[in-house]
DNA sequence: ATTAAAAATTAAGCAAACTTAAATTAATAA
DNA sequence: TTATTAATTTAAGTTTGCTTAATTTTTAAT
């Protein structure tokens, strides 16, 4: 088994993989995690002797099958944790992710598999991420796009939030911004790429940089 | 915050104290959490300059208030946990012990409490140990005697069994003998300390070394 | 009281995971 | 194409927590 600090490069390399085209540097991983780059590099060799990720020197860094598996099981733990901890112990959207994020390297597969079970095998974490299985497979997805792409005029769903952080977890809370939840888009300015929505029949104005993390059912 | 290592250190000085009357020596802690003496000597050094225990060299170690609050505060979190992952999730007793080892380490004030309650703010964890509250302070406890002091011929109720080993443990589920359970003494060999017993009319013999780990009321 | 044995500490060294600073490689712009 | 800049890696050093081996202190026995 790895290092906590090992689970932690594994999972950023994994999410950056799966979100950008874009090969994923030592400096992505460096300043995701808040360590120096210099600290990325060493442990990218350490990882590569693990046969955990594959990395030619000055060249993007690749998970093996190996290192992709132990990635899905640690980001397993921390969907099902979160979604634990808001449906049992009715903690907050706002509350879990940093619960999640220490939880997820102490939770043996004998219990992941359980509160998996005891939540009825869920696909879907609180923030509308999909939850790998014991097996490491992912549920499949359906089609979303980010608020910033949506039409003005249309109605959409709420599929999906990128859980940043806890303030604009509570932020969303406090808009009524909850998964599944119905949205229309009034108005959107050129100025400032800002949109207007309504929720729940209020009229609220989100910057660019929040409607990059919402996302919705693109029908 | 002390590391996990710290606390490891204070939880068991602090376990030792309570149950033994002799100075609680570092050979003692180093072989409890398989060490070195020398690592364990120079742990002492760095738990003293952090104020978390009082240690004259060559003698023994005794915790601060400082250090005996943040002991209490991890067996609080083990054993909220052990009782958490039984009686709500549905592992085993034999399952419950390594378990909140390692989530007493990765569990936030926030969350540990949240579990107290959820739990209805118990007293005893499911091997009848004391549950010191969010502020530290342990319930009273009943007068129990340990399997070995106990009178032949008389009944007794199990109040609590030390959670060594899974598989003692499991070795006790097999038996029957769980917490509250009626029990009684029918015969003890001179020979090798051992007692028998009958638990629901069914009769075992247990070991000297087993019956030291078993403790019920003394009425 | 002295000495042998046991317990505890100190010394020296290692691995993991970080740091800053220096050196190297790659990318880009004149 | 070459020079500059940016990204990356290497070098040297730190902290934490461990090891074994050597030393010191305490305890116990003669």
């Amino acid at each position: 088994m790895p290092t906590i600090s090992k689970e932690n490069y594994l999972k950023t390399i994994y999410q950056r993989a799966q979100t950008s085209n874009e090969p994923v540097t030592t400096s992505y991983v460096a300043s995701k995690l808040e360590v120096s780059n210099a600290a990325t590099s060493e442990m990218a060799k350490k990882l590569s002797d693990d046969g955990l990720i594959s990395h030619e020197k000055y060249k993007g860094i690749e998970l093996t099958d190996n290192g992709r598996e132990i990635a899905l099981q640690i980001i397993r733990r921390h969907r099902l944790w979160e979604l634990f901890l808001i449906k049992v112990l009715g903690l907050s959207w706002g509350e879990v992710h940093d619960e999640a994020e220490m939880l997820e390297h102490s939770t043996s597969e004998l219990l992941i598999n359980t509160i998996d079970d005891y939540l009825g095998n869920p696909k879907f974490d609180p923030h509308g991420s999909p939850i790998p299985d014991r097996f490491g497979n992912l549920p499949v997805t359906p089609a979303i796009i980010a608020l910033t792409k949506c039409r003005t005029g249309k109605k959409y769903r709420i599929a999906k939030v990128n859980d940043k952080s806890s303030e604009l977890m509570n932020y969303f809370s406090r808009l009524g911004l909850e998964l599944e939840k119905e949205i229309v888009i009034e108005d959107r300015l050129e100025f400032d790429n800002s949109i207007t929505l309504s929720i729940d029949n209020r009229i609220h104005s989100l910057s660019e940089k929040i409607c990059e993390n919402v996302y919705v059912y693109s029908n």
